[in-house]
DNA sequence: CAGCAACGATTACGGGTGTAAACATAGGTT
DNA sequence: AACCTATGTTTACACCCGTAATCGTTGCTG
């Protein structure tokens, strides 16, 4: 019963707010680095008020979800980010334009824009941007 | 006592997938019609297979949010929506743009840019908003 | 006027989620 | 060897959500 890992459709993975807070933390890690419950405490306590508990049920849950990997190290485990943060983030945004925006990214920016939430700065910025996609 | 109505923060109500789905259907009544359950259900009917009952449920849920409001009609009541669906996806892009990109919508394009999920048109489309914008 | 049908209101129920406490176990400590 | 403690595992529990079924009431119909 150590490393479980239902072999599951990483793209579908069902993340909640909860768990995805701890992948952040694993994300963080530079080069995905393998990281103990305990640093992964250290790093919530910034944000999230939670117990060591809550945290270990969390890494459960992911881990019983596939969408990260365990493996020992004496007498506990060091954890690892088996869905990608890339991965995940492109599903979430991809997710909301398609359920709020017809799936297409200029009317979610139109929408931006028509409610002036976009200051001088983010405009320049994705003019940029789009000058670099054209290139 | 029909006419609930907890007066609550609209910009903060949580609105479900499911009533979302129903939300969708009062505005998508030109001039935000109060709109019956009957044809709520017909327009529903194009995309959920929900019974009756449940599109029943979601009003009344939706109903003591605060999120619509009910105006008798005879022997029936017509909704109208509370929440206006432009607050509703401005709240709900901000989210994501909090959670995932620093709050802002710049990263987010970068993002799209950087797995090759923009096709030329998209391109060209955003390039002319942010013509517009600075304008 | 008795019964039916259309509505809304109430109740239901399993699964996911946030948030933990309790339990089990294996090293380290005295 | 006995105990403490860190660590993972199991169990808990209330609330939200999807999805209805059932109940109660009031017009309509014959």
């Amino acid at each position: 019963m150590p490393t479980r890992q239902n072999q599951v459709d990483l793209a579908a993975l069902p993340v909640s707010d909860a768990e995805a807070e701890v992948m952040q933390v694993l994300w963080a890690g530079e080069a995905n680095t393998p990281t103990s419950t305990e640093d992964i405490a250290l790093a919530l306590a910034q944000r999230q008020d939670w117990q060591l508990a809550t945290i270990k049920t969390l890494l459960n849950r992911l881990l019983n979800k596939g969408a990260i990997s365990a493996q020992r190290d004496g007498r506990r485990y060091l954890y690892s980010p088996v869905l990608q943060r890339t991965a995940w983030v492109s599903a979430q945004s991809q997710g909301l334009l398609d359920r709020l925006f017809d799936g297409r990214l200029a009317p979610l920016v139109a929408h931006f824009g028509a409610q002036r939430k976009l200051k001088a700065a983010d405009i320049k910025a994705l003019k940029k941007l789009i000058a670099d996609f054209v290139k």
